[in-house]
DNA sequence: TCTGACCTGCGA
DNA sequence: TCGCAGGTCAGA
């Protein structure tokens, strides 16, 4: 579910309205979701700590509170709510904050999917790639990734060790908004492609942020309302439809197993 | 490079 | 009832 822009929005709600905050409780539900510490421990240690930092890398959130540094990836289905006074309990809460200035903050997983970590240190992300949002994302390094892996380009930009924070619904809106087919080898980007693809892929992840997220299914901002980036997508889901550009009928295949959507016609 | 596993819900 | 869904991982 959550690609960079769902992620970056949510993170910048949260700073918004619980940065300084500090913990009067937090309820931790037993779930898979944790990977390096159990749940109950998770939140007593996290209890009374207060939120210094919120910040994203990739599809990857993190706080930093007091010391600790929770980590958190949000699956298919993650989100985070802001739990309104007289509302019911949502179904599939696993994690419960509540800061001690009465606000409260839910984690709801309906797939399990996400992960949850507890660390003593700022998460280092070795195993990740370039964030595309970050200033160290050049076009020369982009022209040195596209270089790196004998794949496919729709796979090469969802690959998150070599670039992280891309997945499958803007794979398929970057590719159409360069207009190169997703099926081309990666190597075999020309230098004016892949500026295109560069352009594209800014382009494409500020412009969602901008409009909140895609919500196609589950996400929801952190106060519970959709995005509206799905109202702009050019091709994800659309398989049939008028391509915007050029009218020819959108397709729909399968790369690695992923829905991917384009014009054959604009797309070369 | 592909398949299945991990989960739940929705729509055809 | 079945296929599919914004992600990732292990194993063949």
């Amino acid at each position: 579910m959550p690609e960079l822009p769902e992620v970056e929005v949510i993170a910048r709600q949260i700073r918004e309205a619980y940065l300084g905050k500090c913990l009067r409780r937090v309820i931790a539900r037993p779930v898979r979701m944790y990977q390096n510490i159990a749940p109950e421990e998770f939140a007593r240690q996290l209890s009374h700590g207060c939120l210094k930092q919120v910040e994203r890398y990739g599809k990857w959130m993190y706080w930093q509170v007091d010391a600790l540094y929770p980590v958190f990836h949000l699956g298919m289905s993650g989100i985070f709510l802001k739990r309104k006074e007289d509302s019911r309990h949502p179904e599939h809460i696993h994690l419960e904050f509540y800061f001690d200035d009465g606000s409260q903050l839910f984690f709801q997983d309906t797939r399990k999917f996400g992960k949850i970590y507890l660390y003593r240190q700022p998460p280092q992300w070795h195993q990740l790639g370039v964030d595309p949002t970050k200033e160290n994302f050049t076009l020369n390094k982009f022209k040195e990734l596209l270089h790196l892996k004998g794949v496919r380009i729709k796979s090469l930009l969802m690959d998150q060790q070599v670039i992280a924070g891309i997945g499958n619904i803007y794979a398929s809106e970057i590719l159409f908004r360069a207009g190169i087919s997703p099926f081309r080898s990666a190597k075999k980007i020309d230098d004016r492609e892949a500026e295109r693809l560069y352009h594209a892929i800014h382009t494409v992840l500020r412009e969602a942020i901008e409009r909140f997220g895609t919500t196609y299914r589950a996400y929801r901002t952190v106060d519970g309302t959709t995005g509206s980036n799905q109202q702009f997508l050019k091709v994800y889901h659309r398989e049939g439809e008028p391509c915007p550009v050029c009218g020819t009928p959108i397709r729909k295949a399968m790369i690695d197993n992923r829905s991917t959507f384009y014009c054959e016609r604009c797309q070369r």
